[in-house]
RNA sequence: GCGGACGUGGUGGAACCGGUAGACACACAAGACUUAAAAUCUUGAGGGGGCAACCCCGUGCGGGUUCGAGUCCCGCCGUCCGCACCA
């Protein structure tokens, strides 16, 4: 920051605009009016913004800036436009962050998180930005939470929410389970203690029955950006392919097993099969390693085995033959060994395969090592049939089949139909040998998790009845505020009375379930609550499909699968369990952004410790720009551009630079130069600039208000050509502006401005009655054009300018299209698709009339050298081609 | 390994449907104002050649389609992102 420069301070020049004490000015001027406040009754077109709501860690960070600073330019817009906008605000309240700060104060997470609410608040407030406050919602509230839990019980009763055992991750050190993004090397990311795998009986959602629709829907999605459409595709991760069922030869088989169920996707190879492999949890492998200690040995060993991508990757193919022999389902004359494989996963498919090593790299590497034969089924197009064989690389591809019997010579595609033909007719025990069909990757949603600060799961667990629902007279069910956090583990568990109740169905002492919900599951329908906060029910039908979906929806990348995934499938199954009656959708968000990050430059001390950009003074510019640490006077290096990080320490703090700089210049720079899809780089320079152009504007406006016609003029009958320019180029800006807002390009749209600013200052020294009527009509147009970006400074001008209304409650002017288009178009002449001159003609002429002109020219005449003109292609107002 | 996106001046980036590449901004340079600086204003600028008019080259690289390609097609190279023992 320019030490010399000190808007804080009472303006000393008069004509400078200090927004850090004119923007709280204005703020209190909207929230006097309640401008922002949306009604749920209008006969307006609708229109809903979201941006994806905070956690309340603290205090905001510039990522929150910029989301907002986009929501609120698009909101602010859309009011303009004659939208009833609907733009609230809550809390992703609960959260592990709250429960470690009470462990480490000993106080309590509620505590912790309505002080930062509290902070983020009067942050957010700072920013001016245009939003609903008396719709706020804190999902930790039991306001918020008790719904939750209603909408909880409803899923339990359509089948749609249950209980299994599953694996988890466990961390026996701090008592719980950790996600598997928690657990690095093998290890707890707090505690540090290795991570057991132990099975828990977990709560799940049944995300997977709505496999086939979330991944169909996805095509309705338009107004998604591709990216995240494709990335939820591949989660879901639907194949078809059949199941097969194998008998297993009665000599070697375990008592109990005639039989092997495996998934195949490839059953047009199965003539290359020359094993069968099953993971160490199957129960198969199971029975077998009672029989065989080394089996047992080796099964143990996979269990151990780590899933992060370091020890997959490190993993070598390893497997144990159980001596269990498999009948091959085409051929019952032909035995094919079954191993346990350490890549054989047990919860994909059903946990078996048949391996084809010539057509599957893993199937080939295990095959190597295990001496398995590896016969080729498959001749990629254009291989040589004499000379092909199989060595390193399997052919997973489509091709042509060979050594397949009475497959030889189809394609693959017709294999696949032969064998599934054959299979669906052959039975064994009276059953089909194979069956069509179709596999999802996608997983049932496990919500369950030890800790205290997340919503109670409304269940109570009786030795007689089992798990029975709270009725729904008893929610909500209130997480204890005298719960301790000295120690690890789950607070609620621990309690010394919390969780001891009456069973709701016999009466007799029953246990509380001391699990609460994944946070994911708060912010999983906040958006549906935002229609009407205050309802009884956790929807209001009236209010929510008035609203909903949600018209423009904006939050980082990172949430591409996990919040959107969970909002589309939690959306559907609320709606389906008997919530929001009447609400004739499926799809929550209509359209979503997902805007770049805020990065920074790195600063390290000749200490090797990370500095503040605050820290760090600068000398010299360009590449001979050098950092010194201001405390000790030492050079500093200047690092790599990240992401804002706390750990980098690469921070900048809104609070800082809206005391500085405004609010109105924060929102301006965020929006400039950086499509809002890519990353922005935070740069000093570019706050400088921001700021420059605050006080040009400012300028402008000033000098148009004691030049320009008085507000409300009537419209001179001629204008000059100046005039005329002026006008022109305030209705184009006015209309790209729109244009470019409403496709989210901010950047352009602040070209668009920067332009129009440019035109309007070389206007404003000059005068005439025309000039001075367009100069009041662009500089009314400029400041309804900067107010979504930087409304306080538009208060400022549009009082400026003479108006005693709100600049927030000016309507978007209407572009007039006769001056969209220019009488005159200048358009490029190209002789042999090079551009040799240009040519300025009515913007109607006739092509004949364009073209004779075209070739008087004297760059076309240059250019041609006198030949004669083959021919002309002329584009109407865009260009003209001779070929020479 | 699979899937995807991107590659344009010193920098961030713009360019609607294939139609004047480099809008706009930052940084830079020169000038005006000033005792001086800041601020502000004016002007310049893709690279090369030329006094100039003007000419040549130019959107990662190599081909192609077209009157015309940053944009479309094929093949490379590079960067980034997502998923990943998914049968």
């Amino acid at each position: 920051m320019p030490p010399e420069s000190k808007p804080n301070d009472q303006n000393t020049a008069p004509e400078r605009y200090n927004a850090p004490a004119r923007e709280p000015y204005w703020q209190a001027k909207w929230d006097e009016a309640q401008i922002f406040k949306a009604g749920n009754n209008s006969s307006d077109p609708k229109c809903y913004v979201l941006e994806m709501f905070p956690y309340p860690s603290g205090r905001i960070h510039m990522g929150h800036v910029r989301n907002y600073a986009m929501g609120d330019v698009f909101a602010r817009y859309k009011r303009a436009k004659g939208f009833n906008v609907l733009h609230p605000m809550g809390w992703d309240a609960f959260g592990m962050p709250a429960e470690n700060a009470a462990i480490e104060r000993n106080s309590h997470p509620g505590t912790w998180t309505y002080a930062n609410i509290a902070t983020m608040k009067t942050q957010l407030k700072s920013m001016g930005l245009s939003l609903d406050w008396s719709r706020e919602i804190a999902t930790c509230g039991p306001d918020y939470y008790r719904h939750q839990q209603k909408l909880f019980l409803d899923l339990l009763n359509k089948g749609l929410a249950y209980r299994k055992s599953s694996k988890v991750n466990w961390d026996p050190v701090d008592h719980t389970v950790l996600a598997n993004e928690q657990v690095i090397d093998g290890r707890g990311w707090r505690s540090g203690a290795l991570v057991e795998s132990r099975e828990l009986t977990q709560w799940f959602f049944k995300i997977s029955q709505y496999s086939d629709e979330l991944l169909d829907a996805l095509g309705t999605l338009d107004k998604w950006p591709e990216k995240v459409r494709l990335m939820q595709a591949n989660w879901i991760g639907r194949s078809e392919g059949m199941l097969l069922t194998w008998a297993l030869d009665k000599k070697t088989a375990p008592n109990g097993h005639a039989t092997l169920d495996i998934y195949t996707t490839r059953p047009d190879t199965l003539f290359g099969a020359s094993f069968l492999a099953v993971a160490a949890d199957h129960p198969l492998a199971k029975a077998a390693a009672e029989k065989n200690p080394k089996l047992a040995t080796f099964c143990d060993e996979c269990r151990r085995m780590g899933t992060s991508v370091a020890d997959l990757e490190s993993a070598e193919k390893q497997g144990f033959d159980t001596g269990i022999r498999a009948v091959h389902p085409l051929d019952k004359d032909w035995l094919l060994p079954v191993y346990v494989a350490n890549f054989v996963l047990m919860d994909y498919g059903t946990g078996a395969i048949f391996a084809c090593p010539s057509g599957d790299q893993r199937d080939l590497d295990f095959a190597r090592k295990y001496k398995l034969p590896v016969v080729p089924v498959v001749l990629p197009a254009g291989a040589d049939a004499a000379a092909f064989s199989i060595k390193d690389k399997a052919a997973d591809g489509n091709g042509t089949m060979i050594n397949s019997r009475f497959l030889d010579g189809m394609t693959t595609t017709d294999a696949f139909e032969a064998v599934a033909k054959k299979l669906e007719a052959d039975t064994l025990g009276g059953r089909p040998v194979g069956v069509r069909k179709v596999n999802f990757r996608l997983r049932d949603w496990g919500i369950s998790r030890q800790r205290y600060w997340g919503c109670p799961i409304p269940i109570i667990h009786c030795e007689t009845c089992g798990a029975v629902p709270v009725p729904a007279k008893d929610l909500p069910v209130k997480l204890p505020d005298d719960a301790t956090f000295d120690k690890p583990g789950n607070p609620l568990d621990r309690h010394p009375t919390w969780k001891n109740c009456a069973c709701p169905s016999c009466g007799k002492p029953a246990r509380r379930e001391t699990d609460t919900m994944d946070t994911f599951v708060d912010s999983s329908w906040y958006y549906a609550r935002f229609t009407d906060p205050q309802s009884e029910t956790p929807i209001d039908p009236k209010a929510a499909s008035y609203w909903l979906p949600v018209d423009q929806y904006i939050g980082g990348i990172e949430h591409a699968i996990l919040h959107l995934l969970y909002s589309r499938f939690f959306f559907r199954a609320i709606t389906d369990s008997g919530h929001g009656t009447g609400l004739n959708m499926r799809e929550p968000f209509s359209a979503l952004f997902t805007q770049g990050m805020v990065t920074h430059e790195t600063y390290k001390s000749a200490a090797g410790k990370w500095l503040l950009p605050s820290e760090v003074s600068f000398k010299g510019e360009g590449d001979t720009r050098t950092a010194l640490e201001t405390a000790t006077g030492k050079p500093a290096a200047i690092g790599s551009i990240e992401k804002m990080s706390k750990s980098k320490k690469n921070l900048v703090d809104p609070d800082d630079i809206i005391a500085h700089w405004g609010a109105d210049c924060a929102r301006w720079f965020m929006l400039s130069d950086s499509p809002p899809e890519r990353d922005v780089i935070w740069t000093e320079a570019g706050v400088q600039g921001a700021g420059r152009f605050v006080q040009r504007v400012w300028r402008l406006i000033d000098d148009a208000a004691s030049k320009s016609a008085a507000p409300g003029s009537t419209m001179p009958a001629d204008f000059g050509d100046d005039a005329l320019a002026l006008r022109r180029a305030a209705h184009k800006a006015l209309d790209g502006v729109a244009r470019n807002i409403e496709g989210l390009r901010f950047n352009v749209a602040v070209a668009q401005i920067y332009e129009l600013t440019n035109e309007f200052s070389a206007a404003l020294p000059k005068s005439s009655q025309g000039l001075d009527w367009a100069i009041r009509e662009a500089a009314g147009f400029l400041v309804k054009m900067i107010a979504p970006m930087m409304p306080h400074l538009a208060e400022e001008c549009w009082s400026r300018l003479g108006y005693n209304t709100l600049a927030a409650n000016q309507a978007w002017p209407q572009a007039d299209p006769a001056l969209l288009v220019d009488d005159r178009v200048t358009i490029a002449v190209q002789v042999n698709g090079k551009r040799r001159d240009e040519l300025t003609i009515a913007r109607d002429a006739k092509n004949g009339d364009i073209e004779a002109a075209a070739l008087r020219l004297e760059g076309v005449v240059r250019a041609m050298e006198g030949r004669p003109a083959k021919k002309v292609i002329i584009v109407p107002q865009r260009i003209i081609n001779i070929v020479a």
